[in-house]
DNA sequence: GATTGGATCTACT
DNA sequence: GTAGATCCAATCG
């Protein structure tokens, strides 16, 4: 079934990253594990953009961890953070350009059973919503970073349905620089990250 | 070497 | 709505 579809290339990802962050919705990631196949289709993303960013982790330079978002487009940045989390992101524009997409929600599509044996939850809607639970279910730690997205372990695919209809709202847990509408999700996706949903950080809508 | 805060999640009130 | 878990990376002395 996912051999149908295309791996994006690198210069999908080497152009700005908002529009990067926008198109990426609804097209499909896979991880491979072993003999397993993992996937799910993107329904929430961050654009994380240059120093000049104040959320941005390359806001204070260039520093052992961030290293990868420096480099080519098209490469996972697989950071730690809060004790418990991975975090998956997919670098973006020209090499020596800081930037990079969080992925934050995906909707299962593949593997579903992998996900919950390893989330110990068996609502699929929770499997992958927010961006330290998709990479839990996923089986991401950080030995994926700096990966080729185009790789045998994760890759990322163009979609054959329309793109689906997207909001924006002010990034989720960014005090500076939240005016900036850099998240883009699915609406009214079951998938996303609903915990935010009742608050105004994910009630500010466009199209 | 020590301290501080973080692109979070869950559970509980 | 709020607190606690949990630990690494960056910063400071």
């Amino acid at each position: 079934m996912l051999d149908i579809y295309d791996i994006i290339p690198p210069d999908f990802y080497a152009r700005q990253t908002l529009r990067v962050a926008r198109e990426l919705l609804g097209r499909y990631v896979a991880v491979r594990d072993g003999r397993r196949i993992l996937s799910g289709r993107i329904v929430e993303t961050e654009a994380y953009i240059g120093e000049e960013d104040p959320a941005c982790h390359a806001h204070r330079g260039r520093t052992p961890r961030n290293v990868v978002m420096y480099g080519a487009p098209g490469y996972a940045y697989v950071y730690f953070t809060y004790g418990n989390h991975f975090m998956l992101n997919f670098v973006t524009e020209e090499e020596g350009v800081p930037a990079a997409v969080l992925i934050r929600a995906l909707e299962p599509v593949a593997g579903v059973r992998w996900m919950i044996e390893r989330r110990g939850t068996t609502d699929v809607h929770r499997l992958c919503r927010g961006p330290g639970n998709l990479t839990a279910a996923l089986g991401i730690d950080g030995s994926c970073n700096g990966l080729s997205l185009g790789g045998p372990r994760i890759s990322v695919y163009h979609c054959a349905e329309p793109t689906p209809l997207v909001s924006t709202s002010g990034r989720v847990g960014v005090n500076e620089g939240f005016e900036r509408s850099w998240r883009f999700f699915v609406r009214d996706h079951p998938c996303i990250s609903a915990y935010r949903m009742g608050t105004k950080a994910g009630r500010k809508q466009t199209t």
